[in-house]
DNA sequence: TTGTAAGCGTTATCAC
DNA sequence: GTGATAACGCTTACAA
């Protein structure tokens, strides 16, 4: 039985040689057979060749635990889904700015090692048994999560940067984007096409993408000295479906809003679809903007006015910066805000007025 | 100097407590508290109480590289990135296939390591620098990959399987979408509306897909009793650049043909693009259809009939069966070959004519 | 230039 | 039940 077992064994590992089996053939030892495989110079031409020769031969490839074990770094970082997504990969937002981080990890020669999320609850304690110390450098933490989780893995000595959003009090190195400056621009942008009535559909969440929005909305409402009005705003869920449900609510009002600002492209959607369903027409009886301009932002009926997130560059600076911390440089300032650009496009009704810090498109 | 490195590095590091004081400060041996900390049963309660008291206090989080070295296995799967895509990530068709393979390896309790690809060139051994043995149990090929680049990592003890394609001829473990079978739809279906003239946009490639592709619509003609004409056939690189050229080229033509197959709906918005520049209706004019349906096509204009890949299930598959293959089950056939179904949309003019096995939306 | 030997942090096999 | 002790495969002072 014994044996059967180790024949199975055998069979899917086949002949795994080492460092040592090398070093045996070449006629030297393990610690020259390292150095000649890494092409240090303090070694001999003739021995490397030997050395080389014999590990083509025996078809060697080094063990990377081994050396991750003995080096204490990995060249990995590990990525962490925040919670305010399902899955990072289906995810049309978060998965840019995957690639983005992904890109990045590349270029620096870095894997990227993705922790599995079993659970809609799986505790960051659950995802170190796979992204925890050893096999990774350190963690971006992609989105939301816990300020206990983030600061836990910390604790542990795994620098760690966050993406998309920011711990506001502490100093927990961030990418984010300025979504109180994306409300502002879109907000502005409706303004300056002579909406005065602009309600507001926004996020009701903990985190400070809620927030900010809120107030970049009303930033720009009272910098154009028009007063803000609880009856013009509704927050709700990140879906389109809680997003239709308060545009039909909203436009049912008399007098309706002439101009909606949503905060995701997703609700944007979602209200577009609540207003074709009233027939109202989009953007002549309702203009909508949203925010973040997904792929599919360019190609809905009209096409969406949205302010461009720069997704992937946000995954790429964060990775960026966590590789630079892994390799022991000093945390810089905290907390790196990107700011988005305005894209009109027709949902918002602008015709050929397009800002200058803008793009039109299809 | 010596001492402010060291400074650092701890700064980096902090504290990092291994197994070796979780066991002093509980007062047992190593061995036990390993015990301990895996909840094995031959341990007395209270020892285990009083490791579990140390470790938290410790706050002990396991070294993944020792555990993985002395098991020998890392319950991680490792994606390497085929030839035919720049970036996994960013491609829309291949990010859904690793999507699927996330949330397969999710679910299976594994973390998918994905390997750096530093140039278009990057060798294989250089991948497996950070994808190889130790890291990972096993290797899922996304795309085209060198036969032999393959071989080698079967030779290397790694179990493989290839998700997308498949390498003919071969006995390594693939996940495929039926192409020939995708191209024999969608030509049969332009038949079955009546056309006669269908031209052909294939692709100009060396590995399965170039192949079957073309046979699959060679097949529909003549099961329809219609001639196969090179006249009516363009082979030309996967892009939607060169789909556009081929089209231009084929509509110039008198008669021209009513309708184009092309062979993914990137090509597919090529062709319709170049045909609308040429002044032609699609679908009145001539007919388009393309394959994949990637998310894109559903928002074209017109929307694009296409055949829907598996893309999740595909990727899927393919990591269920490298993670059962890497736990010691024997290969079983070697090519799953998954079928596609067509989704009637309006760029082929198919009006209400929706077939029984398609879906319409949009 | 090359070799010796001590880790790196864990798991696993035995005795006790 | 618990504890030595030997792997696991590699890197790296330090010696020779």
């Amino acid at each position: 039985m014994i044996v059967l077992s180790k024949h199975k064994h055998l069979n899917i590992k086949r002949f795994r040689p080492t460092l040592r089996e090398v070093a045996a053939l070449a006629g030297v030892s393990q610690a020259t057979a390292s150095l000649a495989l890494r092409g240090r110079p303090a070694v001999d031409a003739a021995t490397r060749a030997r050395v080389l020769e014999a590990a083509t031969q025996l078809r060697y490839v080094p063990n990377l635990n081994g050396r991750r074990l003995a080096r204490g770094r990995a060249e990995t970082i590990g990525v962490i889904q925040g919670r305010n997504m399902t899955t990072l990969f289906s995810d049309s937002f978060y998965r840019m700015v995957l690639a983005g981080a992904g890109e990045a990890a590349q270029a620096a020669g870095y894997s990227l090692m993705i922790a599995p999320t079993l659970r809609k609850d799986t505790s960051v304690m659950e995802m170190l048994e796979h992204v925890g110390p050893g096999t990774v450098d350190g963690v971006l933490v992609v989105g939301v999560l816990e300020q206990e989780a983030i600061f836990a893995l910390r604790d542990l000595g795994l620098p760690v940067v966050v993406v998309d959003t920011y711990l506001p009090g502490t100093d927990i190195p961030a990418v984010a984007h300025d979504y109180r400056a994306g409300a502002w621009q879109l907000t502005r942008h409706l303004l300056q096409l002579g909406h005065r009535r602009i309600a507001f559909v926004g996020a009701d969440v903990d985190y400070p993408f809620g927030r900010d929005t809120h107030d970049g909305y009303r930033d720009a409402l009272s910098s154009a000295g028009l007063p803000y009005s609880s009856v013009l705003v509704r927050m709700v869920a990140i879906s389109a479906e809680a997003a239709a449900a308060a545009t039909r609510d909203l436009l049912s009002a008399t007098p309706a809003p002439t101009a909606l600002v949503t905060v995701t492209d997703t609700m944007a959607i979602g209200a577009m679809r609540a207003a074709h369903e009233l027939g109202r027409r989009v953007p002549e009886d309702v203009a909508v903007v949203g925010m973040d301009d997904i792929e599919l932002s360019a190609h809905t009926n009209p096409p969406l006015t949205t302010v461009r997130v720069p997704k992937e560059e946000m995954g790429r600076l964060a990775a960026e910066r966590l590789i630079a911390l892994s390799r022991g440089q000093q945390p810089t300032p905290s907390v790196l805000m990107l700011s988005g650009t305005l894209v009109v496009r027709r949902s918002c009704g602008a015709g050929s007025a397009g800002r200058p810090t803008g793009e039109v498109w299809s």
